[in-house]
DNA sequence: GATATTTGATATGGTGCATAACGATTATTA
DNA sequence: TAATAATCGTTATGCACCATATCAAATATC
């Protein structure tokens, strides 16, 4: 059932994501969002899901999701740690793990290492193939993805966006 | 079907929502973000699931998960629609929104009118029940969950941070 | 009047997230 | 040392969310 599980993820990210608040003078008028705009979480909610869409687009061609790039980061960040310590500061639960595990090492991008102090644990390393993969996603995230939201929110607003939501994320 | 999933949905805000990045000097030591932490998508779906965490917190007396409140709202401040229309405007699909609705009429806040212009659609309105939770809800709203975040950020933040995600959710 | 479109609804499947439980291994402690 | 508890990876399972195809009824279009 993991294997199953990989092989339709290599195509999910290929997907188009459309679900555009859909309202363009299309029936009758545009319907008042009233203090909807004025919510965060709302508009949180809403630029998370096109910022995450743009990201996958940027990155098509090595068909990685935001995840799987920021578990392919953390490995590169951190060798020599287990499942546990990996997942837990991703926020990812030890379960759902597994299956995320599988997918990136049927693509020979990661690996498991079973542990020589601790027989349990599995120490995770990138593969050659993970560090070239995690390279060009890097550049291709760079170039095309976080360059298009400085350009659009512009490099002040871009760096102050980025240190509130840290802030949020952190003390909220 | 639809009801058993609607009496689920009732329980559903009052379970305990924690997948903190757990690391406060858990093991050995705290884990290297890296690049991480300037990956605005990995801050923008962190601060977006603390920010829903809150809500639920502040708003679980009236029982209403965002997506509910986001409802009702548009109810509110567009009375005469139908199911089509509501769902377009919130990004929700109309096979996904039947069972929205189904919830929030089973609680009688809010019921489908045939139209009697056009006998395919229903046309939205909020009960009585519903307008009043409603009152009650934005008040929860304003008063806890975005008066904490404009503590927190500071109101001219929270006012810029609410312009720059408007215009990523539209203009990306 | 025949055909196409729209509306709400159903069925279905994929994906993410959460909990309980298990075997193997290690840590604790009686 | 022996018994017990805790940890690691894993499996199974269930719910919530999102997406597509399809349907009957009603309407629009030709």
């Amino acid at each position: 059932m993991t294997v199953s599980k990989t092989a339709s993820d290599a195509v999910r990210s290929s997907r188009a994501l459309r679900r555009e608040p859909v309202d363009p003078a299309g029936d009758d008028s545009m319907l008042q969002l009233g203090e909807l705009s004025g919510l965060l979480g709302y508009s949180l909610k809403r630029a998370q899901l096109k910022v995450f869409e743009d990201f996958l687009r940027c990155v098509a061609p090595l068909q990685l999701t935001p995840a799987q790039f920021s578990v392919l980061l953390l490995l590169d960040k951190n060798p020599g740690r287990n499942q546990t310590e990996i997942a837990n500061t991703l926020g990812i639960l030890r379960p759902n793990f597994v299956a995320m595990l599988d997918a990136l090492e049927s693509r020979d991008l990661c690996a498991r290492m079973r542990s020589t102090n601790d027989r349990r644990s599995h120490i995770l390393v990138l593969t050659d193939k993970g560090r070239a993969v995690l390279a060009r996603a890097k550049k291709l995230v760079a170039n095309k993805h976080e360059a298009r939201l400085i350009e659009v929110l512009g490099p002040a607003n871009h760096a102050a966006l980025l240190e509130m939501l840290a802030k949020l994320a952190q003390e909220f």
